[in-house]
DNA sequence: GTGAAAGCGCTAACAA
DNA sequence: TTGTTAGCGCTTTCAC
């Protein structure tokens, strides 16, 4: 009665005859096995078809082979493809993702928590928890910040204030615009708050002011819609409007037109991120470039690397901020003709 | 010298003066302690900031407590969505959530077999691993197949066939159309090759025929602009395209417009998903409506019904056909007036 | 080259 | 009510 369940190695060793050591020799290929030994363990491990438990191996270790990865949610291009950038770089790691939405409930603290018991390492993207509880979780294991700042931990972002001046100035120098309006939420999330002040240096660089307040919204093309709406029914456009991300643009492309405010005829704009539907839209979009699936692939090794070989994770992980690359992709709806 | 790492629960035992068994029902809330000591050993759990190991808990329990989603990516809204609903059930049972991306690799049967040694249950795409490997995998655990159909799994799906079916017919009989084709590559995953078979059964309904072979792309609206390209190089039109997704349908209505192609004028066109830019899209797209967010939900409700309480997990699971709503959702793109 | 035994952090059956 | 002890499945000294 080998039992019922999956067999261990105590099963193997039994049915060949050696210690448990044994078999655990010939499974991690610990070298010092003799030929004959590692055949006859090998064929016992065939026959009865064994395969190390991970629940076992992860106690024995300490480790988890898991990496987590905690953002707002699913919703739109960006996330789904940072998840995609740390997800190449862990499983080539034979390392499992456990991704958290946190979607800005109360109780996300407590859950990131829990999720930091399951994981030997954490990718966290800005603005979804207390950075005083990451700096905790630190303590004991790395913890990298996507998209954010902070003095205490390591980061990997891009400059979203740089690229989102760039763009602006473009709108300024390249078209003549003078009267510019932002449409995004510039608080909470790092991002969108970067990319506001970028916004903003760049008309200070030419003089300007804003064209009137940021139009508040959420990050999802719908409230690009209602924007559009609402400038419509304002009346008096904008020469452009920057949008903290594409999916507001989109939001925005699909309403105005049809409201018989030409884009970028009446009023030009740009989005953020320059994710996959941005050149195909009509018309394509003016936007900056965020290299977004490298965004989550570096942070994913800077958090795997301490990991990597048997040795102690060697927290904290050294404050450090890593700035990838934006670049400003010129299209059509800046009013350039491509 | 309590050590340096975590404290654990002998740490705990030591510093309250009780056994390791006391401290243990203190932290499940087991009855069967003394008030006073409850008490003296809250103090000491508080004290040295115990929280009882993920790891050591999941050994003793044999369970993970972590559900394995099994994917091609995270490429386009649907799969976002239906991650999305999959977590929702997942956190709220206090399950983390594992997604693994195939990526078509070759190496995926076994990228799906390490997940599986890691996880209580797993929900799969259809069309991700071969069923064979499913079929084994659900000897030893929830296994529930979304999208696909089995006769030993459990499954989750929506009807593509139907639903694709009755799109298509609206499309002959409301607008009288005749000449129709279908983009997307009706092979290898279950959904699409139940979508182009809908279209196929709505003709024949009609006594039609196809007005040309399927045009067979991936699934990203770049294929459907690529389509789009390829349709108008043709120079004959059909009078209306049904394609496999609304990503498809986006790239086509990006792109055919700018050839000078009117839609719905010229060709009417259909989508299916409707994902969150449906409503959005100019003309806004006629599309079915899937419940993707519910698909995942309770696929993951179905894989973590067995583990639910402390039980055995009973596998496998009884193979089951779970067949949730679609609804076809009118709006311009068929060339109907909203 | 191989094995016995301790240990990773916890739960649970059994005694007391 | 509490403690002792034997696991859960593995690795890893340390003897032999």
């Amino acid at each position: 009665m080998a039992s019922s369940g999956r067999p261990t190695v105590r099963d193997i060793a039994r049915h060949a005859g050696v210690s448990v050591a044994t078999v655990s020799r010939v499974t991690r290929d610990d070298p010092k096995v003799a030929p004959a030994t590692r055949e006859r363990v090998q064929q016992s491990i065939d026959a009865l078809g064994y395969t190390p438990s991970a629940l076992g191996l992860s106690l024995a270790y300490q480790r988890h082979h898991t990496l987590g990865i905690v953002l707002p949610g699913l919703g739109g291009p960006y996330f789904a493809e940072l998840v995609q950038g740390v997800e190449s770089v862990a499983v080539a790691a034979g390392i499992a993702v456990n991704v958290l939405g946190t979607h800005f409930r109360p109780d996300a603290a407590q859950a990131v928590t829990q999720l930091a018991q399951r994981t030997d390492a954490l990718v966290v993207q800005g603005g979804t928890v207390d950075q005083a509880l990451l700096a905790e979780i630190a303590q004991s294991m790395p913890v990298v910040l996507v998209a954010g700042t902070s003095d205490h931990l390591a980061t990997v972002r891009t400059d979203g204030h740089a690229g989102s001046r760039e763009v602006t100035s473009h709108l300024v120098e390249v078209h003549g615009h003078r009267r510019l309006r932002f449409l995004g939420a510039p608080d909470g999330s790092p991002d969108p708050t970067a990319r506001y002040h970028g916004f903003r240096a760049a008309l200070e660089d030419h003089g300007l002011t804003e064209a009137g307040a940021p139009l508040r919204f959420g990050f999802e093309a719908k409230y690009g819609a209602i924007a559009a709406r609402e400038l419509d029914a304002e009346g008096d456009l904008p020469d452009a409007l920057v949008c903290a991300n594409d999916e507001l643009a989109f939001g925005v492309l699909a309403t105005l037109p049809g409201l018989g405010r030409s884009i970028p005829g009446e009023m030009a704009i740009v989005g953020f991120d320059d994710n996959s539907l941005a050149g195909l839209a009509s018309p394509t979009l003016t936007t900056v470039h965020q290299p977004t699936f490298e965004l989550g692939a570096t942070a994913a090794r800077i958090a795997l690397e301490p990991t990597r070989d048997g040795a102690a994770p060697a927290v904290p992980l050294p404050p450090d901020d890593r700035v990838l690359e934006t670049r400003t992709v010129i299209r059509e709806s800046c009013g350039c003709a491509v």
